[in-house]
RNA sequence: GGCGGCUUGGCCAAGUGGUAAGGCAUCGGCCUGCAAAGCCGACAUUCUCCAGUUCAAAUCUGGAAGCCGCCUCCA
């Protein structure tokens, strides 16, 4: 089966035909560096980062481009506020930046082009759309792309400029042709980051940069670009406009948006003050459960972020890692060359349009049928489900290479979960041995009482004991 | 006002016109001294509602209701 992508272009599932055969050229919208990054972020890079390691693994070479927008009103008004320097301000949110989606095992794109080293790009850009007629410089130093030179403006988002124009909501800018014109380069302020250009100081407009750093690295056509469901309009309809007029052929082949994580059913807002910062959710979660949960649901749909989504992702996860902890434990030979049965199912999910929740559905069900064959012939199974179970070990951990989880050892997994809650709940570990040696002898006088007292005294403490053939262990719940 | 999306069991969630994946929770059973974990079984005659197309509709068409997003910085 071959690759499907939804193409917000064409509302419609298309057959993914690069433009240059075994070659993918993507770019996707990166974050402006004036705050630090919240949940949202985090679903958009990881969402990317899964598209980019499953076209990596249908054999592609992806030249992967995800730019930082660090010359902005918001970062000028966090600069005036702190005074700190722009370049402070950006430096240090890239740096976070970085290390969160280091933390949340996104592997870094090929390309991470900031908007302040192109501006001699951008100014070239600039000058070209102006000489081809397509943009006009103002007095007061102010270049605007004309939507009036561009007969296609509105593809992208289904708008009609005329439409738009009738229900405008901004003021009139009385120096604009028309109200929907764009900026591409404004004059700078005293004291503002500002560089020489035709038109005197000033800085680029904030869609310009994407039109000018993918033509820097991909060229005048490539075949991906995405982000948030929010860019649709106006960012990418104006970088359609700005390239396409430009060049004059297609800027872009297959247009990918993600769709946006709420809160508690509420949308992400400063007025409600529910912004969830990645650190946060880093502090109260491990990186793969936050991936796990990320990639639950289908990118494009939205996503609801609440304490019990997470804690009933985080018992999935330990579910999988049971099963792989309990087949390592076995003397079966876990080693295995091919893809079984597992691995297409999940190959066929992901070719059609990413969908990583079916991928996941598909992952718990084989553990499922793994762990029932398990039992039922008390962990040895004939050679014949030896196999079986050997597959769907590598199918799943083919699958961690794509999604970014199910990555780790499954003894560290939980020595790592248990070491965290012990830390969490203060608890004292030499106390909880203590204890379950003081029940194992009661148990062994079948002192149930006394057993039993102690086992509620631990639930009490969030310690959950569980009685094995090689005794007791404990975890924290 | 313009454009787009969503509505599937208690909750989350896949679903390609052919007779409802999966997870969490719940209830029985196996196991256990009793539990826990794991396993087995049960759990949507039905997919917001109405009408239509079809041999066949959660899936297609039309209409209604509710919810949401974008149109202003926003992933």
């Amino acid at each position: 089966m071959s690759l499907n992508v939804y193409n917000t272009l064409s509302g419609k599932k298309e057959v993914f035909v690069p433009i240059h055969e075994g070659k993918v050229g993507m770019y996707v919208c990166g974050p402006t560096v004036y705050d630090t990054s919240h949940i949202g972020h985090a679903r958009s890079v990881v969402v990317f980062d899964m598209i980019y390691r499953w076209l990596t693994r249908l054999n592609y070479t992806v030249t992967y481009v995800r730019n930082f927008t660090d010359v902005d009103d918001k970062i000028i008004k966090k600069s005036n506020e702190t005074g700190d320097s722009c370049t402070t301000i950006t430096e240090k949110y890239i740096d976070e930046f970085h290390n969160e989606m280091d933390a949340l095992n996104v592997l870094r794109p090929t390309m991470a082009p900031k908007a302040t080293e192109h501006i001699r790009h951008i100014i070239e850009f600039i000058q070209m759309l102006i000489s081809k007629g397509k943009a006009y410089h103002v007095e007061g130093g102010d270049v605007y792309f004309s939507i009036d030179s561009f007969g296609e403006y509105g593809k992208l988002s289904g708008r009609n400029p005329d439409d738009m124009r009738a229900g405008a909501r901004i003021a009139v800018d009385e120096k604009k042709q028309s109200p929907l014109d764009f900026t591409l380069w404004k004059p700078a302020k005293q004291g503002e980051p500002s560089w020489e250009s035709p038109w005197g100081k000033g800085r680029p407009g904030w869609h310009i940069e994407c039109s000018a750093m993918s033509y820097e690295y991909l060229g005048e056509s490539f075949d991906i670009h995405g982000g948030g469901k929010d860019l649709i309009f106006p960012h990418h309809e104006n970088e359609i406009a700005q390239s396409e007029a430009i060049f004059g052929c297609q800027f872009v082949k297959y247009w990918i948006h993600n769709g946006f994580v709420d809160i508690n059913n509420e949308k992400m807002s400063k007025s409600l003050g529910n912004f969830t910062m990645i650190k946060e959710v880093l502090a109260n979660y491990s990186p793969e459960v936050i991936r796990l949960f990320l990639l639950s649901k289908h990118y494009r749909s939205p996503i609801d972020y609440n304490e019990d989504s997470m804690q009933e992702i985080s018992l999935g996860l330990d579910r999988i890692y049971a099963f792989l902890e309990r087949l390592e434990g076995t003397n079966m030979v876990l080693e295995t060359e091919t893809l079984g049965a597992l691995w297409e199912g999940f190959a066929e999910a992901m070719n059609d349009d990413f969908n990583s929740a079916k991928a996941l559905g598909l992952v718990f069900e084989a553990v499922k049928k793994g762990n029932k064959l398990l039992d039922r012939t008390h962990n040895a199974p004939e050679p014949k489900g030896c196999e079986t179970l050997a597959q769907v070990y590598a199918d799943i951990r083919s699958i961690s290479g794509i999604l970014g989880i199910f990555l780790k050892d499954p003894t560290e997994y939980f020595k790592t979960k248990k070491a965290k809650g012990v830390a969490d709940m203060a608890i004292d570990p030499a106390m909880v041995e203590d204890l379950i040696v003081q029940r194992a002898t009661a148990r062994r006088e079948k002192n149930f009482a006394r057993a039993d007292e102690i086992r509620d005294q631990l639930q009490a403490m969030k310690i959950v004991l569980e009685d094995g053939p090689q005794g007791t262990i404990w975890r924290v719940e």
